[in-house]
RNA sequence: GCGGGAGUAGCUCAGUUGGUAGAGCGUCAGCCUUCCAAGCUGAAUGUCGCCGGUUCGAACCCGGUCUCCCGCUCCA
């Protein structure tokens, strides 16, 4: 891309320009795939926070919110599956400079060697006809057997080599079997080398007792080790839910697209804990009503769509993403898994603690199954901010550049400006001020002519600017402008408080849901 | 990590064959103004990404390095 008029870069600009998103420890130069929220970013994120919080916790009689440290005891991850999903060891060919997986080029390779035998297979077929007996045919062809020999000598070099982390003689593998890259036929490999997607660090100053951690690549597993926490001290009754909001770190080998993927990122998530075998219609719901929380923020419904998932998870028995359109096309937005029992019951497995649920209606006990939707914070912040940068062309032909961010979540939700700063207006318009600022995020502005400033908030994302003019002085009435339709309407000031609540509690656009 | 492109003021960018930087917008102070940026006056802000080399002299040439963007590779 690396045009301005691109509209991603717009995105990234405005967002720096006015105080969104700033590259981290820019003075440095910055790091890589790493971003700090500024002051007006900070706000539209907490609100984000917030409007999902009261959607997910505060609306739901039986679901409840914890916040769980980032660092795990170092099994978790190997209950979770991460220690295992999370490494993976990869080549790079240095002809065509294409990166494989390397346990999956000899995986391929082994694969080729399977169409071999059902080649001979499909052939003794047609020879014998109707006497072909398949299962003698494998076990005694012995051109097919040197082949199995040879997938299964295969399969379990490679399996040690992995489990060892002898990765050189991957490396090895790879080249007695002469394989090719499969783009340029180039046997010119790199060596092998592991790629850990989990940040690791050490607990304990002294280098002798310390203890290996990583930092969490997800946050749902500080609730699966509170299950039994939360259930019992909330005397919370399957069907229920746990949900949370926090960091989590993932090495990418790359981190781009802005903050669309970071290296450090927030995720806001829910764990819906429900009995064996109804996972399938609590996916369904819970498909539905987190597309209908998106809907509620009104960025235009055609920018989401369900992806469902075909390649599963090692967790999952189905899954599926909310994707929505940002500048760079359709991308993930939420996840919605069915979990299964897997998470729990891995737990259970690797801790010997039972993390079981008595069920009355049932009169037995369970390991619950697990329904998740997941959301990832900065992309909802991306989505949410993209969308709603516009530059429009006004009637007169000219333009402007106006944010119009669902109000419920602007930064700044109130501008009140005096129209010009003598008269007494200012003195107005810091009382109105001070009487909103309990309830609203609220900003005063004196300086410039007031289109001026009508602009700037704009750019903002401000959804209302109060102007206080000569005539409020008089009759207590100022005029209330709004940012997408640029109407003004004159309203008195005692009714402002009932205005603002319409069209900026939360409570109105939850309802929509 | 590989390949390509790029890094000059807060933003967008200019900078002629190497002679130590400019514009527009924005920001700040003030003036003028009764409602949708681009009236007036004044001001601040850059070790031209960083380090080294060539040169009397480097934003410009060379080497290295960092960061960003795009495409691969990877991705719960």
């Amino acid at each position: 891309m690396a045009t301005q008029n691109d509209p991603f870069k717009k995105v990234i600009s405005h967002a720096k320009e006015y105080g969104f998103v700033f590259p981290s420890s820019e003075i440095y130069d910055g790091l890589s795939a790493v971003y700090d929220y500024g002051q007006n970013g900070a706000a539209l994120k907490n609100n984000i926070k917030n409007y999902w919080w009261r959607a997910m916790v505060q609306l739901h009689d039986n679901i409840v919110g914890i916040d769980a440290a980032i660092f795990m005891h170092p099994t978790t991850w190997k209950a979770s599956g991460h220690v295992d999903a999370f490494n993976d060891p990869l080549i790079d060919n240095k002809d065509s400079k294409k990166r494989y997986r390397a346990d999956v080029l000899v995986e391929d390779y082994c694969g080729k060697l399977e169409v071999k035998i059902e080649k001979e297979v499909t052939k003794a077929a047609k020879r014998f006809g109707e006497a072909f007996d398949k299962e003698q045919f494998l076990a005694t062809n012995p051109r097919v057997v040197g082949y199995q020999e040879k997938i299964n000598g295969i399969l379990k070099r490679l399996g040690q080599s992995l489990e060892r982390e002898d990765l050189a003689d991957v490396k090895n593998l790879i080249e007695e079997l002469e394989i090719a890259c499969p783009e340029s036929g180039s046997r010119n490999w790199t060596d092998v080398k592991q790629f850990n997607l989990m940040f690791g660090t050490k607990l304990g100053a002294s280098a002798d007792s310390a203890m290996d951690l990583y930092l969490r690549p997800e946050t749902a597993q500080g609730i699966f080790v509170n299950f039994l926490n939360v259930q019992k001290t909330g005397r919370m009754k399957v069907p229920f839910g746990i949900a949370q909001i926090g960091k989590a770190f993932r090495n990418e080998i790359v981190a781009r697209q802005f903050i669309f993927r970071m290296r450090e990122f927030e995720q806001m998530e829910m764990q819906f804990f429900i009995p064996p075998g109804t996972q399938k219609e609590w996916y369904e719901k819970w498909k539905e009503t987190r597309l209908n929380w998106h809907k509620s923020l009104g960025l235009g419904e055609e920018n989401y769509r369900f992806h469902d998932h075909e390649k599963l998870a090692h967790y999952a028995d189905a899954a599926a993403d909310i994707e929505f359109k940002f500048p760079f096309g359709f991308k993930e937005l939420e996840g919605i898994h069915s979990r299964t029992d897997f998470d729990l019951g891995s737990h259970e497995e690797f801790s010997g603690k039972k993390l079981q649920y008595f069920d009355p209606e049932r009169n037995e006990n369970y390991v619950p199954y697990v329904v998740e939707t997941s959301i990832g914070l900065d992309r909802m912040f991306l989505a949410v901010f993209s969308k709603s940068l516009q530059e429009e062309t006004l009637e007169d032909g000219s333009s402007r550049t106006v944010l119009k961010l669902p109000a419920v979540l602007a930064p700044t939700q109130v501008a009140i400006l005096p129209l010009v700063k003598k008269d007494g207006l200012p003195d107005l318009a810091r009382k109105i001020q001070n009487d909103l600022k309990w309830n609203y995020p609220v900003n005063y502005d004196e300086k410039d002519a007031v289109g001026r400033r009508y602009r700037r908030q704009d750019a903002l994302g401000t959804p209302y600017c109060i102007t206080v003019d000569h005539q409020s002085l008089e009759d207590q009435t100022v005029t209330l402008r709004d940012r997408d339709s640029m109407k003004q309407e004159r309203i008195s000031v005692d009714q402002l408080d009932d205005f603002l609540d319409e069209k900026l509690n939360p409570k109105h656009w939850l309802q929509k849901i």
